[in-house]
DNA sequence: GCCAACGTTGGC
DNA sequence: GCCAACGTTGGC
């Protein structure tokens, strides 16, 4: 799950009082789909840093609540606000996390593709801009292995 | 349904 | 700031 930390960070979840959030402004159909469909309670997610100097992973997220209606699509004063989606026919949806788990040094991109085992992963793949992405448990556990020592 | 124009993402 | 690689919009 990508955000850029200058929205919102890892230390930004560490710092909530219930380190929890709601994901929401996703404004994406895949990733909407995802957030929606398939992502179950209990599940771990990478906590992704995108769009700043050293791009990476931060650390791991656990979700709380599956897919339920971003209600931020109907905020006229949030950012995400949008006009076509409705209370009865919501448009977007987002899932609430919890923090589990923070790096002690982030896991750089570039580290990340120097690791052959991860070409195939989708968040290397090239052109890939998608905000919620799914992790095969192989590389789950290539990315996890680095972070024992850490 | 096609596709040009435009907007966004995100690494560099 | 640049630009590749998308995604979205809207006229036809």
């Amino acid at each position: 799950m990508k955000s850029e930390p200058d929205a919102f960070s890892i230390d930004d979840l560490i710092n909530h009082p219930q380190k929890v959030t709601s994901w929401e402004g996703v404004r994406n159909y895949q990733a909407r789909n995802m957030l929606r469909d398939q992502i179950q309670v209990g599940d771990l997610a990478f906590f992704y840093h995108s769009s700043t100097d050293i791009p990476g992973i931060a650390g791991i997220v656990e979700v709380i609540r599956s897919g339920y209606p971003d209600v931020s699509a109907l905020d006229l004063q949030s950012e995400y606000y949008d006009p076509k989606s409705t209370a009865k026919h919501p448009r977007w949806y987002t899932v609430d996390v919890r923090f589990k788990k923070k790096f002690q040094q982030l896991i750089s991109l570039n580290q990340l593709r120097s690791i052959p085992a991860l070409a195939d992963m989708q968040l290397l793949k090239k052109g890939n801009r998608l905000s919620i992405m799914a992790v095969k448990p192989n590389e789950w556990q290539i990315i996890n292995n680095i972070t024992i020592g850490l």
